[in-house]
Formats: structure tokens, C-alpha cells, sequence
RNA sequence: CGGGAUGUAGCGCAGCUUGGUAGCGCACCUCGCUUGGGACGAGGGGGUCGCAGGUUCGAAUCCUGUCAUCCCGACCA
């Protein structure tokens, strides 16, 4: 490919709106454009990037046993009735109607087409099992897009789905679907963790993500993982043995007292003189518009996912000032369950079990209730967020917490699609069971995005060589100068015979403008032609290490050819 | 959903307070010069100033509405 020809177009400054290091960088180096709020054009070279992700998936999947197809992105809502989706999902989920006044919606994943796809086509155990899947526009239309292609509305999914005759079937696959995806990232260029994690909206037990750990803001996801044992887990599913500490106070005697304007947790274990972990705090939240009020230890949060999962719920928000007072006559800072069991579903998280002599809201403003005990053992439930330190459920090491990019998942979601929209087979005995069913995604686009955010340095992207979209760029300094426009021509055209993707900057323009370029784009080699050409040599540098070598052509090419050669290999 | 900010050329921005027929840098085109880390000079093309109304002799500028984008928050006890 000639660059006078490529189309792309530098950018000389980072773009305003960007937040994330990779969005500033694909649009800054040419390879996306946005159209809309969430929505990208992905340009020649980012169309590069997508194929080469998307072929390391195909052939490691393929390797795999899994077989690809291809299903449409349009769908009705009838299917989404069938499976109860169409009331649950939400907002996320872009619904319209035809000119025939037909319901529809744009696929956010596609469960509910695959299954009615197999209906119908695998009717006998002996076609089982079986691992199907695509590479997808999948749209969401999420409440805040952000970072470019880290969280877009419209994104590139790979997504597939098995489908078993027994649950022992459908872990074999599991642990088959886990270990290509490691092989994926792997080739990709893209260390991975795979964490537990909470289901959500695709439903199922057992689920874990891939997530490439960040430490920076852009990775979206916390991470709760043990460094003695292999524990890891998404914030949202996380669980820990609290530390053992003091939970009981001097209040011997329960009575209420005044605590004016204290509203906050902090200021009220000042005001009296006690641990904030002595406090029994109220959260109050609505939860598919009924209130829901949660009892959680002063020095704990709420983990939302994990309330709505114990309570069975889809939607939560917190409670306004308004609905508040109207359920408990009390305003926030001083609420409290007592009084309010019968009339208000109230949860006790774990982390309240074995408090004594705490402090909690007396419902009433500027009043708090000391000394006070459960006067019956509350069930307990965990809905609270980890913290680190506290100790790893498996072996009561301390936890830590680290930010990640999930960039793949896999779910067991056993017979929550099959048993509603009645998808059977026949077993041995000629009887029709549902399918028992997994389902595995990786965000492609994503998956290029995280590669930058871990692969970048102050000049540009240093793409790993698999996802490259070219393998090599080929710089004359001057085209003017005929010997050097034809020793790089000579070395573009033997590259290319081996089999190497390059690119030849056969642009009128100054060497920096050359250098800057290959840099910001992040070809993963450059061949400089320059004046050592005198002498039979040509400058070889690598954009990972910044290594640069005089060699002769002949040897850089050999080194490109036989790098590009163990891609295949692999 | 609430708050804040911003919409002027492909990108980044100035002009708006105090209305007078739109400007700068990058990018683009032509010529010259230059050629190892985003050169220089001269000339040139490109914008119904987000959209719709209103005020005015006259609106990018003032007023009203609307749409879009970006940022923050959604109250913990």
C-alpha cells in the first residue's frame, strides 16, 4: 500500500472530547471517525485491526469446534416476548416499529435468534453438542457512551453459543470455550484475568470475565483478586470474610438521643465518639418502584447488582427525598427499619451480623437511637461492596483491588432461553428435553481498544504485531532522491512476495512528517532509506523496544519475514 | 432524570460584553525553496456562524424556543 494513497488523515492534536488514551489515539492516528454520540466509522485501518482480531477468534473457535454463521441484526420483538426479555432489558435495549406497525428492536446480543435457529435444526441428541456463533454489529444504547470504543452504543461482538443434553456436557465446554479464549488474548497480544462476575442482564449461574487489568480510570470494572490464591472476582459479585473487628460501643443502654444536623455517617461517629463500623446505616433505595431499605454497617457501601440479585429486582435507583419521607416520615440521616418491617421490604446485609450496642436513625430528624440491639437475628444477606484488605472468601488472605477491561465473557446459562421459547430436542428415550445452553462474547472492538490503552507511549500506538494493521512501513527521507525511491520500492516489493503487509511512504514530505506518522499509526517495524544507502545499508527500527539497526535490506526484510512467519506458526 | 459548559471551515480555536456583511493556526490546492524527527516564503479554495422564530435599517453577536455534544451528579445512613 502506498501512504500517498492510504486513507487516513493525521491529526497534528489530540481530539477535545476524548477522555481515554486509546479514543484519543484512534482518532488522532486516523483509524476511527465518530458519526454520533456512541458511534464510529471504523476507517481502513481500524477495518485492519477488526479483520485481524476477528481472524485469531475464528481460528482458534474453529480450532475450537465451534462453527461460525452469521444472524441478523434486526429483530422482532415477538422473539424477546417469548423469552420475557422484551419487559426486562431496559432502555439499553432500541426498539422500533415497521411500516406495518410490527414491533422490532436492534440485537444487544443474540440468544434469543440462535435459539430459535437450532429449533427446529438440531432435533436429536445425537447432533448435540454443538457451538455455533458470529461476528456482530450488536447496538446498546447506553445511557452514557464514553472512551471511544471502550463503551460505544454500536460495537463489533464475537458471540457464540453451545448447546448440551447435560450440565457435565455443558462445563466440558466451558473449560474448552476458556481455554480459547486465552489463546485468543494471548495472541493478540493481551494478558488476561478471567474474574467471577455477576450474570446481569444475559442471566445464568456461573459466568467469568476476561478482563485486561488497567489500573487507570478507562478500565471500567473493579477487581477484586487474591494474590495467595487464584480468587478474582468483578465488584459486582465479590465476596469477603470481614476482618475481625470491635462492632460493639459503650452505649449499654438503648435510648435515643439528639444529633442535630448530623447527617452523615463520618460527622455522627465524630459527634459521638465511636467507629463508624459501630453505626447500623440506612440506605434506602426503589427498586422496581418499590422501596427496598437496606441495613448496612457504617463503614460499608451497598453493591447495587448484588442487592438487586437478592432482592430478584431489574431496575434500581436511590430513593428521592420525597419518596423518603413518604415512606418512613423521616428524612435521610436518620432513618432507620424499626417500625418499618411490615410496611417496607428491609434487607440486612452480612456485614450487620454481630454488631451490639450500635448506633442507628431513630426516624425522626436530628435523632439517632444509641445502644440498641437486634431484638430478633435478622436473615443477613451480602449486598455490600468489597473493600480491600478484607479477606479472600477461599483462603482469608487480604484482597486486593485492581481496574480492568472486560473484553470477553463466558456464561453458563443452562435452560433460561430454551425452557420459555420451548427449543427441544429428543433424548435416548425419545423424550423432548430444552437445550442446556452456554453462551461465550468478545468484544472485538473493544478488544483493539484495550490493546492500546495497554500498548501506547508519548509518540503514538505500538500495536502487538498480530493486530497490526500493517506489519511494516517502508520510509524513503527524500523521494527526490532516485536511489532511494528505488531501493525502497525494491524492499517493499520483496516484502510483500513474503508474504508481509507494508506500507511505502512514498509522500513528497520531510522525514519528520514520515517518522511522526509511523509512530502516531504504530507500524510495528520501519525500514528507513536514507543516505547509509550509499553504503548498502538501511536503518531497521522497532517500534516495541525503539531498537534501531544499520543493516543491509536483504537482513531487515529476512527479520520482518521470518517475525511475520511465527504469527502463522502459532 | 438533575446541574454545568459548549456548538463559528475537515481539526483546534478567536470574534459575541459595546450589532455594521467573519478571522487565526493546522490540514487542503498552486509555485518556489527545503529534505533524518510534524520547515519556510508567496499566492489560493473552502463556512446560509447547530436549527427555528423574534427584536432591528442591519444579528455569529441581543431575546425566545429547539436540537446536538461534552463534563459532573443522582441525594447514602
Amino acid at each position: 500500500m502506498k501512504m500517498s494513497k492510504l486513507f487516513v488523515q493525521t491529526l497534528r492534536d489530540f481530539p477535545q472530547d476524548a477522555e481515554a488514551m486509546s479514543h484519543k489515539l484512534l482518532v488522532r492516528a486516523g483509524y476511527i471517525k465518530k458519526l454520533t454520540n456512541g458511534i464510529y466509522s471504523y476507517l481502513p485501518l481500524m477495518k485492519r485491526v477488526i479483520s485481524k482480531i476477528e481472524q485469531i477468534a475464528r481460528e482458534e473457535l474453529d480450532k475450537a469446534g465451534a462453527q461460525e454463521l452469521s444472524m441478523p441484526f434486526v429483530q422482532p420483538a415477538e422473539l424477546w416476548q417469548k423469552s420475557g426479555r422484551w419487559q426486562v432489558y431496559g432502555k439499553e435495549l432500541l426498539r422500533m416499529k415497521d411500516r406495518h406497525d410490527v414491533e422490532l428492536c436492534l440485537g444487544p446480543t443474540h440468544e434469543e435468534v440462535i435459539t430459535s435457529i437450532v429449533d427446529g435444526i438440531l432435533n436429536s441428541y445425537k447432533q448435540l453438542p454443538i457451538n455455533l456463533y458470529q461476528f456482530q454489529l450488536k447496538f446498546r444504547d447506553e445511557i452514557r457512551p464514553r472512551f471511544g470504543l471502550l463503551r460505544g452504543r454500536e460495537f463489533i461482538m464475537k458471540d457464540g453459543y453451545s448447546f448440551h443434553t447435560s450440565q457435565e456436557s455443558l462445563d466440558e465446554e466451558y473449560k474448552n470455550m476458556w481455554n480459547a479464549y486465552k489463546r485468543i488474548f494471548d495472541r493478540c497480544g493481551l494478558e488476561t484475568k478471567p474474574v467471577q462476575s455477576d450474570s446481569g442482564a444475559i442471566g445464568g449461574k456461573v459466568s467469568h470475565e476476561f478482563m485486561v487489568l488497567t489500573e487507570t480510570q478507562t478500565g471500567e470494572d473493579d477487581v477484586f483478586y487474591c494474590k495467595n490464591c487464584d480468587y478474582s472476582a468483578n465488584s459486582n459479585h465479590s465476596t469477603s470474610i470481614l476482618n475481625e473487628i470491635e462492632t460493639t460501643t459503650n452505649f449499654i443502654e438503648e435510648k435515643i438521643v439528639d444529633t442535630p444536623n448530623v447527617k452523615t455517617i463520618k460527622d455522627l461517629a465524630e459527634f459521638l465518639n465511636i467507629n463508624e463500623n459501630n453505626i447500623l446505616k440506612s440506605v434506602f433505595y426503589i427498586v422496581d418502584s418499590k422501596p427496598v431499605m437496606v441495613m448496612i454497617r457504617g463503614d460499608k457501601e451497598v453493591e447495587e447488582t448484588k442487592l438487586l440479585n437478592a432482592v430478584g429486582g431489574l431496575e434500581i435507583r436511590k430513593a428521592t427525598e420525597d419518596e423518603t419521607s413518604e415512606y418512613t416520615g423521616s428524612k435521610a440521616g436518620f432513618l432507620s427499619f424499626i417500625g418499618l418491617e411490615d410496611k417496607i421490604k428491609i434487607i440486612f446485609d452480612l456485614s450487620a451480623k454481630g454488631m451490639k450496642n450500635f448506633v442507628i436513625g431513630a426516624n425522626e430528624v436530628d435523632k439517632h437511637i444509641v445502644g440498641y440491639n437486634f431484638k430478633s437475628t435478622p436473615e443477613f444477606v451480602d449486598v455490600s461492596l468489597v473493600k480491600a484488605g478484607e479477606l479472600c472468601p477461599n483462603c482469608h488472605k487480604p484482597l486486593f483491588i485492581t481496574r480492568g477491561i472486560e473484553v470477553g465473557n463466558i456464561f453458563q446459562l443452562g435452560t433460561k432461553y430454551s425452557k420459555p421459547m420451548n427449543a427441544t430436542y429428543t433424548d435416548e428415550n425419545g423424550e423432548n428435553k430444552p437445550f442446556i445452553m452456554g453462551c461465550y462474547g468478545i468484544g472485538i472492538t473493544r478488544t483493539a481498544a484495550a490493546a492500546i490503552e495497554k500498548h501506547h507511549d508519548d509518540f503514538g500506538i505500538i500495536w502487538p504485531l498480530a493486530i497490526a494493521p500493517y506489519h511494516c512501513i517502508v520510509v524513503p527521507v527524500n523521494i527526490q532522491e532516485e536511489e532511494q525511491k528505488k531501493v525502497a520500492f525494491e524492499i517493499y516489493e520483496k516484502l510483500q512476495k513474503e508474504g508481509v503487509e507494508v506500507v511505502i511512504d512514498d509522500r513528497d514530505d520531510r522525514a519528520g512528517v514520515k517518522f511522526k506518522d509511523a509512530d502516531l499509526i504504530g507500524f510495528p517495524y520501519r525500514i528507513t532509506v536514507g543516505k547509509t544507502i550509499k553504503d548498502g545499508l538501511v536503518e531497521f527500527k522497532t517500534r516495541q523496544t525503539g531498537e534501531m539497526v544499520t543493516i543491509t535490506p536483504d537482513e531487515a526484510v529476512q527479520k520482518i519475514a521470518e517475525e511475520v512467519k511465527k504469527l502463522k506458526v502459532n
